[in-house]
DNA sequence: CCGGTTTGCTGAGCAACGCTCAACAAGCTA
DNA sequence: TAGCTTGTTGAGCGTTGCTCAGCAAACCGG
């Protein structure tokens, strides 16, 4: 009993890549309670049951660890809502829609804290946040058939954040129904991109 | 030499009231540089000339230090953008909306820092910041003369979000003249609220 | 002028956190 | 078995949020 005292199994070791893993998947188990910026390197160390060294062996500093987990959290999303390769162009963005509101009915809270984590505060996490937003945007100019010039990106991106909002608060008191939110939301965003 | 060898004045004493003041008009001054969660105390005690004791003495904690710079800027806003006594009911909203814009283009560092602040992360923070959208949207809807049910309120914060949204990247990127960007947002405000 | 009270204010110091580094040890191979 | 690779750790440093005992500046009554 003097030295190495160790309750559970003598040491586990694990390759590099299932030791990433593990880790990036243990911030997206946090992300529901947690925003990113918030989850702390100690945290996540004893969670995987490594020391904090370890952690630091794999991400050059908490900044790295961060937009990681952020990018896969955004990857999640992204395979989520992106159109079957076999779907009719007129019915993608409407699928993208529902699939949208099905994703934040379902996860509200890791729906909350990946916006507001990825919103607020680190400029690296932010950025990853913003691609994904520019993939969707890229996404639905293409399968609605528009050009998509300066004016019609930043209306499309600015009918995003409305959307966000409006689901957002739509999830925590639903005033209409279902059908009648993705009405209304796909009624603005044509409206909006028949301009110009 | 060999007690206080003080460089400058022997000792400032402030009365309590202008000593918060004075820390509350620092974290204003950083807020354009620095998203409120990112000041230090450090750094705000330093620019003050005093001890880091001395700001835990008037802010139970740096969330509550938070929340005051916060609430004095998004006061600042308010004041700026409310509707003079005078102005006919018509014209409110359509000020209100010209001097939004004026107030992102011309302090655009401060509207980002403030934005990304108050959206992100902390909660006691974006509570403050809610609380100011909630009073813009109140005024727009009494002004507007429209009932404040549930869905409306819903809908004109979405567009808030959609305007502040589209308004930072205009300011960015002017795709089209600012009379253009007043309209549009104008045209999508009716319309929004006329649903129902 | 002097002792006393209030109160603005500080310095030492602790705990938590991000991060570094030298070194240990598990597992593979020769 | 020796040796190499590499996953892993513990000790420790600097910063930051926060506490607390106590100093000292200003206002008092005498």
């Amino acid at each position: 009993m003097t030295a190495s005292s160790r309750p559970g199994p003598p040491r586990l070791r694990r390759s590099a890549g299932d030791r990433r893993a593990q880790l990036v998947q243990i911030g997206l188990e946090l992300l529901p309670t947690t925003p990113v910026q918030e989850l702390t390197i100690d945290e996540v160390a004893r969670r995987a049951g490594i020391s904090r060294s370890l952690l630091f062996h794999y991400f050059a500093n908490k900044r790295e660890y961060y937009t990681a987990v952020t990018r896969a959290a955004a990857d999640l999303l992204l395979d989520h809502l992106l159109p079957e390769p076999g779907t009719p162009a007129e019915q993608q963005v409407t699928g993208m829609l529902d699939r949208y509101v099905g994703w934040v009915e379902t996860f509200p809270e890791t729906y909350l804290a990946f916006v507001r984590g990825a919103g607020g505060g680190d400029p690296w996490v932010s950025e990853v946040y913003e691609e994904t937003r520019g993939r969707l945007v890229q996404v639905a100019l293409t399968t609605l058939d528009l050009p998509d010039d300066a004016l019609r990106r930043q209306l499309v991106l600015a009918w995003f954040a409305f959307t966000e909002d409006l689901v957002g608060s739509w999830v925590q008191e639903p005033t209409v129904t279902r059908a009648e939110l993705l009405d209304l939301l796909r009624d603005v965003l044509d409206r909006l991109v028949a301009r110009g």
